[in-house]
RNA sequence: GAGGACGUAGCUCAGUUGGUUAGAGCGACAGUUUGUGGCACUGUAGGUCGGGGGUUCGAAACCCCUCGUUCUCCCCA
């Protein structure tokens, strides 16, 4: 028999685990019922032609792709043989594999919304809190499973859903208890940026190149951009740009004196500042800063661009986001922009673990467990635990008769706080032991009254 | 895709230049006379030393291959 396992990058979660995972999904969840996002759940897998080509070259190699049933079909054989020698030549065959697994939530939102764009009330929001899977090498923090929360608008280009999704972030983690910075910026800035040195095809290099920033440092970044063909002037203009500092008003003004002669630039700075101008009031415990040196690695945003993190922690985003255009372009419904933002499940989980801010009651699981004294007083025991439930009081009867000892045992390796002890004498004339774990004390009650005590 | 590190009991790890029957702590289970737990004491179970091959009188240890885990780079969440 050989040790069971499980797949590479993909993790069993205990009960404890699940809890605090969930205390994270509903918070997320029901801030974004409170700002008007509907639920949208799509299948784990999509056809392989959905997915094809909308990652990069890169991504289309981390979708996980999943093998046709019926390949042993002795008719189909010399199909399937045909099939498979275009796999081998790196070319995806229809024959071999018409399904992938999810790679993100994105596309599959995209797909639905360009399926269904008919029947959709616009602008529509949709939030989404599913697992997707890259076949990408596990390292720390990366799994080939892992969930996404992400939430999108589609069909507005109104600023104020950019708004929105700030106080969705601010709202979020002020509830987790979590401080964070909301970074952003406007990819319309970066656009300037490389117009102004080198041209707009130099924009994916640039934007590259200052995403690293935070990693490799400003001279790395510079050396990178020369390396990309930009001349000295050129890295001198870019290098002033990641030098702006100094309070907001002062850096949107040297923003300005940088971009303010391109057009771009100069709607970028007035989206960024209208942003700034009315998220004046978000919750306490989170700020949102301009951070001209985002810069966001997907390369379909092309407005406003968000990123989250954790104040005072050492750990990379733990959310992002911003605007794009024509996301259903490659579905055949064009000129139907959006923004959307995303939460990074595992890293706030990890954020909030460092920081200490999971509420204990979270781990609640039992409340009350009941002795087996005995055939008559465990029936006693259970037609009152029965009672007990139907106030929604989560209770055990010991499983089987067993010593005092065992049974104390179980309670506490579960962690149940109260137990119940029915024992012949409390058989006999109608009472129970209701006893505190923490505490030691413990009440002798009438049965009849047990099911209005209250365990706290 | 490229490169490092590590695989010994359920878990965390010892294990001398290659030398008897591979150990500890924690955990599990049982007991310390069946109505009050956490402690303590005693005992029991649990290992093809990741797998395969090689060197050797002798391998957990040295060599090769392989599988797995993990970390870094690329890319991303």
């Amino acid at each position: 028999m050989n040790k069971p396992g499980l797949p590479q990058g993909t993790r069993d979660f205990s009960a404890v685990v699940v809890r605090k995972r969930n205390h994270i999904f509903t918070t997320i969840r029901s801030v974004f019922e409170l700002y008007g996002f509907q639920p949208l759940e799509t299948p784990a897998m999509e056809n392989l032609d959905t997915l094809m080509g909308k990652y990069g070259e890169e991504g289309d190699k981390l979708i996980f792709k999943i093998l046709n049933n019926g390949l042993d079909n002795p008719a189909k054989e010399q199909q399937a043989k045909e099939a498979f020698s275009k796999i081998l030549s790196g070319k995806s065959s229809r024959d071999i594999t018409e399904r992938a697994l999810r790679y993100d939530l994105t596309i599959p939102f995209a797909r639905y919304v360009a399926m269904n764009f008919g029947q959709l009330t616009l602008p529509f929001k949709r939030y989404q809190v599913q697992p997707v899977w890259r076949a990408d090498r596990p390292q720390k923090g990366r799994y080939r499973e892992f969930y996404q929360c992400d939430a999108d608008v589609v069909g507005s280009r109104s600023l104020l859903n950019e708004v929105e999704l700030a106080y969705i972030y601010s709202q979020v983690f002020s509830k987790l208890r979590v401080p964070v910075t909301i970074h952003i910026n406007s990819r319309k800035v970066l656009a300037a940026l490389a117009e102004i040195c080198g041209g707009e095809d130099k924009m994916m290099d640039i934007t590259i190149a200052i995403d690293k920033l935070d990693k490799i440092g400003l001279e790395k970044v510079k050396e990178e951009l020369s390396g990309k063909g930009l001349n000295s002037g050129q890295v001198a203009v870019i290098d002033q740009y990641l030098s702006i500092g100094g309070d907001e008003t002062e850096k949107m003004t040297q923003l300005k004196t940088l971009l303010g002669g391109n057009a771009s630039g100069l709607q970028g700075i007035a989206e960024i500042q209208y942003v700034l101008d009315r998220c004046r009031s978000l919750p306490a415990g989170s700020r949102l800063q301009t951070d001209f040196t985002l810069a966001r690695g997907l390369n379909y945003y092309t407005g406003i661009i968000f990123e989250v993190k954790a104040n005072g922690v050492q750990m990379g985003s733990i959310g992002g986001g911003g605007r794009y255009d024509d996301l259903t372009g490659l579905f055949g419904v064009p000129d139907v922009p959006g923004v959307g933002i995303s939460f990074g499940v595992d890293r706030i989980y990890d954020v909030m673990e460092e920081l200490q801010v999971f509420p204990d009651d979270v781990a609640a699981g039992t409340r009350v467990l009941f002795f087996n004294l005995g055939q008559t007083e465990s029936e006693k025991a259970f037609a009152l635990m029965q009672q007990l439930r139907e106030k929604q009081v989560a209770c055990e009867l010991y499983h089987e008769q067993a010593k005092f000892d065992k049974q104390f045992r179980y309670a506490d390796k579960k962690q149940i706080p109260f137990t119940v002890i029915i024992g012949s004498k409390e058989a006999e004339n109608g009472t129970c032991v209701v006893k505190n774990l923490a505490s030691g004390e413990q009440h002798t009650i009438a049965q009849a009254v047990l099911p209005d005590f209250s365990f706290q």
